[in-house]
DNA sequence: AGCCAGGCTCTCG
DNA sequence: CGAGAGCATGGC
């Protein structure tokens, strides 16, 4: 099966999938030279699939290989998920017309011109994401990721590629802390996540209603979980559910990046950061990452170093 | 060696 | 309530 997508305005995939490889592996979003590949959960089917693009920035062409697939659930199930992880509704040429009068978003656009958010494509693999993210630096955090995807994942080789399906909640809310343990998660984490598992296999947590909810509805469910904070909560509207409105302003790299362009050797509060914010309304989610990218490249050229 | 990483919980005043 | 300790590990 081969599925066609396109993007709503311009898209730099380089740009947009550099997140997969900035900090580390990541066994269930693999990229290989131009492909990237990842496996699609349909039912108990584990059906690995490519993407590959083509055209330019302004015109880019997604071309999404599922081998041996056949039915229309497939694709719309394959759709649904490549739209997310490449980002491909966010409504760039809005976002393009308010930053221009921004005087820093302004000077980010042509740099990275066509870069998108990726949305995480399910609840439980951003919110295990996140918990892993908490507190250490990201490339122990994706080292520790990979580890716990094939201690508890699925894997998949085809062309002699081995893609990992990330973990199903079942086999997370069976995950004894010790294992975990042993794949340097702390003791609290090990039990966040296996909690966070075993609510959402009893239903305690139910994520069809969970991302449809309103922004203050979801920080409530979520930080109602233990483990889960209101740093979590804003990336998983963010990064999880597409919510433009959002801004993780309490993330440490968050903070630095208003700091590096808005604080002129100032600190910013979490509060003077969220009132900023607000006045891009439904184009904080791009911004942040925008400011985000800005300040990578920043450091990029002035170090030379990949932080 | 010691401090810090894209946090969160728990305890204590 | 707000402040502060503890968590676990790797990098600098």
């Amino acid at each position: 099966m081969k599925i066609v997508l396109h993007a709503d305005g311009p898209l730099d995939v380089g740009a947009t999938l550099g997140r997969y490889r900035l900090w580390g592996e990541d066994p269930v979003n693999v990229l290989d030279g131009d492909v990237f590949r990842r496996v699609l959960r349909q039912g108990d089917r584990l059906l690995p699939y490519e993407v590959r693009s083509s055209g330019s920035v302004e015109d880019a062409r997604l071309t999404v290989d599922v081998p041996g697939a056949r039915g229309a659930a497939v694709g719309d199930a394959v759709t649904f998920e490549v739209r997310r992880l490449f980002g491909l509704d966010f409504d760039l040429p809005g976002f393009y017309r308010m930053a221009k009068a921004d005087p820093i978003l302004g000077t980010l656009l042509e740099p990275l011109y066509g870069m998108r958010p990726t949305l995480a494509p399910t609840a439980l693999e951003m919110l295990v994401g996140s918990i892993t993210a908490q507190q250490v630096n990201l490339s122990f955090a994706f080292a520790c990721r990979a580890r716990l995807v094939r201690r508890y994942g699925v894997a998949v080789t085809t062309d002699g590629a081995t893609i990992w399906a990330f973990p199903e909640a079942a086999a997370l809310a069976g995950a004894r802390v010790r294992e975990l343990r042993a794949l340097k998660y702390s003791t609290r984490k090990a039990e966040y996540i296996r909690d966070l598992a075993r609510a959402m296999v009893a239903g305690t947590l139910d994520v069809e209603t969970l991302v449809a909810a309103a922004n203050a509805e979801v920080i409530a469910q979520l930080t109602a979980l233990r483990g889960l904070g209101r740093w979590t909560a804003d990336w998983f509207l963010a990064r999880c559910c597409g919510r433009g409105d959002v801004c993780p302003a309490g993330d440490l790299a968050v903070r630095k990046a208003f700091d590096h362009h808005y604080g002129r050797g100032r600190t910013l509060s979490e509060e003077a950061i969220r009132r900023r914010a607000r006045a891009w309304g439904p184009y904080q989610n791009l911004a942040v990452h925008y400011l985000l990218a800005g300040m990578r490249l920043s450091a990029a050229r002035a170090g030379g170093g990949t932080a």
